[in-house]
Formats: structure tokens, sequence, C-alpha cells
DNA sequence: TTGTAAGCGTTATCAT
DNA sequence: ATGATAACGCTTACAA
């Protein structure tokens, strides 16, 4: 392993010079700092990240937390986050964090030891004893979730999200709009979006049909079924997720109903999946990639962090249609 | 921050003996331990990682290469990864290389100035350059990829799995079966699955109909349809990735043709997308979370790596059946 | 502009 | 069984 005194010894000057040059600092003339990088480049130098980052007490790390590998929604939000920070030189260590966060703690206490730059928390809140893990230190802020107990956020407004969704359904013309929720324990992201389907359904007079799923593929099958079952003749389902989704355009054509001839489908969250149907799923596009690339630009820039919200839309594929005569 | 010495002098002992009591060494009397660990319990102490792992050259990370996030073969091999990893107190640092591996190097590079335990790269063999720039003292292996270069990796015979499936559709009496072949450039993991479905062609006495997508479901759909152009009366599909298995039953579905009735359509890999579809994607499985469990235990074992071949199998679903009449 | 030297928090070696 | 002590490779006052 070639050291920082090796490079100096190379260079003729002290250590102190090549770390200066290296990390690009004021004061050093333009002759030693062209001998310093021919050294480096020569010798094939490397900085010692272990080293840097127990001297300055940080490291160029930036931890992400998801419930799921295999989610697409994290997929997406993890994409963003990988492209921002390794355009500002940082790395990602991940972590699962499993159902009802049952892992975040061992990781963030990790992520402490290894003095991480920042934190960013996909689709869960902060619960207060991740802050006590995670020391004062370090920034987290969360992702694609509405989290209203003031800590750093970046989400969509779910509520207005799901009353666009119950709008966008009802000015095609549905009056009979089943609601494929996800589980009410994730009071979160459910919460506000079921919140903001009853406004609108209650707005147009409409009764509201509402059944809960786990946000799920498997959930998406039954989940119709149970909501067909409280009102056989429903002519729209709004899934908040595209998975559910997906499964219920899916389900819905085994029982031998059109989409969206017979019935509207409409998901949440336009992630690829959505378009891994036939129709392609109409559904609720959150900005995820986006999120996440701000979240660790948030996150490095160093002042409070504060919450944003970023606009949703609905985006019109096949899967839902105006309602049956 | 806590410090060891912060513990040793709590416990009234020397800071290394702190770090024997801590890392578990032998020779620590019954007394002391306990007073030690009791020092630790009060004041929280936790062991920096960045200076273990500078005295000690090693870090408890493991880094883990998957050409993009949101690929749900690359996630369920992390969620082995992952499993393993954090059984036995590693971390995860991710990354994603891109098409061809472009971002590779620089994260090869990050992993070793972090002097993680080792790495893992998944679905893109291990380049000599890879080697050259993570030095020789972390070991690394492929995973879900056939490297006949003799580097360390773990995979199922891709060649045999080219064979089986096709032998599958054989057997059901199919003789027109096509191909949807992945990226002709990505000549490890396709190249043995085309050549084994050659030989059971040819075994067989059919004619080949071989046509390349990239393994999105992006490309499934005009994968379809360029074999159905070479051969409108085909009664078979294999495709060489579930997400074009699920394009290829949209796609089918959406021209009048009904799976498996009409035709019969075989996936690879039994991701979870497979069965998004319906009916389900009949498909060839790897048993991706356990090759991602295997590649950390071997990385771990500190012995020669080495290559290991798990099996495949072909899981029958709804979407293959008997050649129509 | 550059060098000297003192740590950062551990672990490992060598005494005791 | 335990304690001094010297690194590990870097950054950063402070001096020059």
């Amino acid at each position: 392993m070639v050291t920082i005194r090796d490079v100096a010894r190379q260079a003729g000057v002290s250590p102190a010079t090549v770390s200066r040059v290296v990390n690009g600092l004021v004061g050093c003339s333009e002759g030693t700092r062209l001998r310093v990088e021919h050294a480096v480049a020569d010798l094939g130098y490397e900085t010692n990240s272990l080293a840097r980052g127990l001297k300055t007490r940080q490291t160029s790390m930036i931890g992400v937390l998801a419930p799921w590998v295999s989610d697409a929604l994290a997929s997406d939000v993890m994409s963003g986050v990988e492209n921002a920070a390794r355009e500002q030189g940082y790395a990602v260590m991940y972590g699962r964090t499993g159902l009802e966060s049952a892992y975040a703690a061992p990781y963030l206490r990790t992520l402490r030891t290894y003095r991480a730059s920042g934190v960013v928390l996909i689709s869960s809140v902060i619960k207060p004893e991740f802050r006590q893990v995670l020391g004062t230190s370090i920034p987290m802020i969360s992702v694609a979730i509405t989290d209203r107990s003031g800590a750093p956020s970046i989400s969509v407004d779910d509520e207005q999200a799901g009353y666009d969704a119950a709008r966008h359904l009802l000015r095609l013309g549905h009056r009979r709009i089943g609601l494929l929720a996800g589980r009410p324990e994730s009071v979160f992201v459910n919460g506000p979006r079921v919140a903001g389907y009853r406004r609108a359904m209650q707005e147009a007079g409409c009764a509201p049909n509402v059944v809960h799923g786990d946000f799920t593929y498997a959930s998406g099958g039954p989940g119709l079924r149970a909501l067909l079952g409280r009102d056989p003749g429903l002519t729209a389902v709004f899934a908040v997720s595209d998975e559910m989704g997906v499964a219920v355009v899916n389900e819905l054509q085994r029982l031998g109903r059109r989409v969206p001839d017979d019935v509207s489908v409409l998901g949440f969250d336009d992630t690829p999946s959505s378009q891994h149907v036939y129709p392609p799923l109409s559904t609720v596009a959150q900005p995820l990639r986006e999120m996440g690339e701000l979240a660790v630009r948030k996150l490095l820039r160093g002042r409070e962090l504060g919450s944003k919200i970023l606009p949703h839309r609905v985006v019109e594929r096949g899967s839902t249609g105006p309602v049956p005569p």
C-alpha cells in the first residue's frame, strides 16, 4: 500500500503538502502541485478513506435504508440517490430494514460507527428511536412518505394525491369506485391517501368502498375480490400501489371483465411494473428518482434540512376509461 | 463520542484490556470482563469502525456491484447477500455499474480505499481490469453468470438450463419454438443459454428460430413480433429473462392469442415478476437468494474461492402447456 | 508557500 | 491476566 509519505518522499515535499494538493486546498505553488500530482500518478497513490475519516470524523458515505430490496419503489429512489451520490463523490451503504423497521437500529448503528455523512430512509418515517440510535451529528431524511411530525422529509402530498386520483375517476363518470388501500398500520403513507379518496367521494356524494391490502402483488387479487364482494357493480378501482394495481388488472381479466371497458384501474407510484401489464396501468406518478437525488443534495448541503413536497400527477395510460353506459 | 479510553478509565483498566473484552479475545479474568462490559453499557460505547479498520487494514464491509438497481434479479441476489452479511456482522456497500460496467472501476476503487472484506459482482463477469483496480488483497466473486475464465463464480449451468428449457417445451410436443435471447454482447450469460437451446433443437431435428432482445420488458413485445415474423405458426417461446417472458405473454394476448392454449411461454430466473402476469409464467428457476448468501459465505471463509454450480429447475406454472392440435 | 508535529481511536507487540 | 507503547495513514494548527 502506498501512503502519503511515499508520495511526499518521491515528490520531495512534506506529507502535509501532498495532503493539500490531493484535497485541492489553497496555498500551493504551481510547481510543487505538478510534482506532487506526478508522484501520485506515478505511484498510484490512493488516499486511505479510513485514515482520513478517522481524522476528519466524517466519511463520504451516505446510508440508505429501505424496507425491502426487491421493492420497485425503493429501487427507483435508490437510483436517484446513487446518481447524486456518485456525482458528489459519495459512496452509498445500503440496508434493508424489513417489516416494521425491525433491522433499522443495528443498521443505523453501523452507519454511525463508520461516520456516514447522512442517511436517507425510504418509505418509512423517522421514528424517535432512530434519531436516538444515529446520534445528533448525522443528518437523516425520509423519502416517499408523509411525515407530519416535522422531521425532514421529501414526498408528494399524499392526501391531495388520493383526492386527485378519485377525482380523476369521478370525472370519467365513475361513481362506484373501490379503494384498495395498503396495510392500515402503514398509517403514514396509507392514511392520507385514504383520507383524500374519502374527501373526493364525499364531495361527489358517492359511498366509499375501502378494503385493505398490503401494497404487494399478492394482496391485489384477494383485495379486488373483497371489493367486488361489497359492490359487485363497481366500475373503477383505485389501488394505492402499482403492484396491487397490476394484480387487480390481471385478476379482473381472469374473472372475465375487460379493462378498462368494464372496470377502470388506477395505480400509484409509477414504478416500471406499472407498464408490465396489458393494458398498461394508469397511475399517480411520484417523481421517485428526483426525490432520491434531492434527498442526498439536501443531506450534503449542510444547512437545516426542512421538508419538501414534490408534485404528483396522474398519468393516463390504458387501464382507465369512461364509465360503461 | 465516547472512546475506548473513557471506558478504560471508568472500568479502571487499560484501553488494551477493553479492546480484548470488546473483541472477545482470550486472556481476561471473569471479573474484569464484567467490569468492562458494565462500563461499555453504561457509557454506551461503540467501537469506531474507522479506527479499527485503519489499524487492522480491513473493515467488515462487503461490496455489491450490480448493473441496475431496479433489476429484479439483482434485488433477489442482494437480498441473499444482505442476509448472510448481517448474520456475520458485515455491512453492505452497494453500487450500480450500469451498462457495460461503465461505473465499475470507480466503485471498486472506493471499496478498496475503505478496505472492504470482499466484493460480489452480480450478473457481470470479473474482467481483468476489475481485478487490477481492486488489488489482490480483496477477494471478489461473480454471481448469476457463467464465467469460464476460471475466476470464482456462482451460477447455474446456463447451457444445460437452456437445453432443459427447450427439452421441456419439446416434451410438451412443441416443435416450432422461438428463442428470445438477450443482448448478443452479453455473451457470458446469453451465449450458453442459446447454445443449450440450439443443442436441444438440433437433437430433436427442429429448426431454431432466434431473435435478440436485451433482457428488459420493453424488448419483449418487439422480440415476439420479430419471432412471429420469421415463423407465424410458432407454438412456443422461450425467453431468457422473466421480464421478456412477461412481455411476451402480454403481447401475445394483445395480438389475440391465448396463453398457453395457442402459444406457450417459458421465462428464465424465477424473479417475483414472473408471477405478476396472468397466467403466471413458467420459468427456469435459479436459486438467486441462495447464490447471494453463498457468495458472501465463500468470500468470508478466507480459503481459496473456487466456483460453484447450483442446480436450476424448470418450474411449471400457467404459461406452458401441450402443443395445440 | 511549506514543514513540523500532534493527534484521530484502535489494535498488536512486548513486557510485567 | 494486564499495562505501556508504538504504530495505522491521514489532516491541521502552528511555525517558519
